[in-house]
DNA sequence: CTGTTAGCGCATTCAG
DNA sequence: CTGAATGCGCTAACAG
């Protein structure tokens, strides 16, 4: 069979077996640098067990999305690990339950459902850090800039912001807020929005829901000449590769990226073998790497 | 049809066929930049027919890569896209030729064969626009990163420069030369190897065949103390993300990534329709953008 | 325990 | 032009 160079039909396999070993991954944007790693940690646990990846960008096109499932049903994967696109996706998942086709959440929290699998950090934990360092540093007036707050990874992030407000006495509707799409472009812009009022910058410290959006937050400031960190410290989340190489490297609320990945991929095999996993929803915890965007504490 | 929520079932229909409509994308790293914009390419020129991508990262490790081969022959795709790992793939081509499975090469260069299929840009003349306008800025003293000399794109951006150095009555033996491994971590040793000599830089430009690098080059000079442009110019390659995020943002030969994606997923259609398309090796044009690490034309 | 067979859901073919 | 039969290459159930 090995001389022969032999492979037994997938195909046939498929169609005997129902079963396709094979995943799908739908995601917003492959340009996110935040998936790169969480792909490397799924492929790692497909592969392991002879599973394949359907990989499916749907651009944050809501349309493309839709497409993107339709295909996964023809395709026939055996399960679906899902980070939806800004916009509501429970029609889609609805078509998963009918199918009956296992799926795991990344990075998103049901709130209807009781029976959903997802992996995520404790984002609420997350802004609690950012914020509380920024707030220990001697901070009086934070700026905040959320991701989508149509997306519970972004509400949580806003309550753990709250959460450290009140553990120092603050008034949680002081903050100021801006609210960005995850862009480099969207940090930049919510920021210069709050400096072009005047020639002193309202906020001394800056919390972006993500890395790219505190770079562009770092790109404004500079614009406007306002050094970094002396001026204003800035905290970012998810620890992308960028976030070390911009200058000052810029301190962040880091995910376990590639973890995040291989857990996801072996909770949803689990789900397609029928093994009923003791946790449905794994929450991962995020840690605070300090750099230079920050003041040393 | 629709009422009924029917999708019929891809798997029996490509027992039927024998086409699985599917393709397979096998990449050495999803976590270089470089590929996010070709995945979209790609992904869009599938979809619009009907295809799903099977993603492949063989993690830069030569037995991954045969893994991902050998479950790409198991689920029976129709064709792959193939950018190979540093080490030589062609007994993988050897199986993919025998199993008469059709495949593109993105950015590599087939020496022996004669029919294979491929994407990529014009190295040797990107190599050449680099030093060209480094040389032409009055760069006395050039000091070129390659990428792994193995991959025959490498070969060829190093051509281009000694293009650029003869056209300008040089001799390209004069070029200082070092090797990396498109990570930022190589070109920033790189670099300090040769910083590490003497207080005095031995080279007043900089060319590297990946914005990584540059970016790792970068870092080296900022540390020395290296004014960039003012002591030493920088030409990075590819044009991700990243190289217009960094201070200053870097000028880079820029390849149309999401183009060659588009592109290759094309040509691989038609291989797989049976179709001959007219050229079977496209080459595409590499283009200049002008930023920070060069001073003002 | 080994060898045989039915059938997975389609596309294709051939008969009507 | 519409409708029924065959088989794609496997697995699972069953018989020997």
């Amino acid at each position: 069979m090995e001389r022969m160079e032999f492979a037994p039909c997938g195909v046939a396999r498929g169609l005997a077996t129902g079963k396709s070993r094979s995943v799908a991954l739908v995601i917003p944007d492959v340009a996110d640098p935040f998936f790169p790693l969480l792909i490397r940690g799924i492929e790692e646990a497909l592969r392991r067990r002879g599973y394949g990846l359907f990989l499916c960008d749907s651009g944050q096109d809501i349309q493309k999305e839709r497409a993107n499932v339709r295909m996964i049903l023809e395709q026939r994967v055996d399960g679906v690990i899902l980070n939806p696109t800004l916009s509501d996706p429970d029609g889609q998942l609805d078509l998963l339950d009918k199918r009956a086709i296992p799926y795991v959440l990344l990075d998103r929290i049901l709130e209807g459902r009781n029976a959903g699998a997802g992996v995520y950090v404790d984002n609420r934990k997350g802004g609690r850090m950012a914020a509380d360092l920024l707030l220990g540093g001697g901070a009086r007036r934070l700026l905040f800039i959320n991701g989508p707050e149509a997306l519970s990874v972004c509400k949580l992030r806003r309550l753990g912001v709250e959460d450290a407000c009140r553990e120092r006495g603050l008034d949680p509707a002081s903050i100021l807020t801006g609210c960005g799409d995850y862009s480099v472009a969207s940090g930049e812009r919510v920021t210069d929005g709050f400096l072009g009022r005047g020639p002193v910058p309202p906020f001394d410290a800056l919390f972006a829901a993500n890395d790219r959006m505190a770079i562009g937050a770092m790109r404004s400031l500079r614009k406007h000449g306002i050094p970094v960190p002396e001026a204003v410290e800035i905290v970012g989340f998810d620890d992308v590769e960028i976030a070390r190489l911009v200058e000052p490297p810029l301190t962040t609320v880091a995910q376990p990226a590639f973890r995040m990945g291989r857990k996801s991929a072996e909770l949803l095999l689990d789900l397609i073998d029928g093994r009923k996993p003791r946790r449905r929803t794994i929450i991962m915890e995020p840690e605070l790497v300090l750099r230079g965007t920050t003041r040393p504490r």
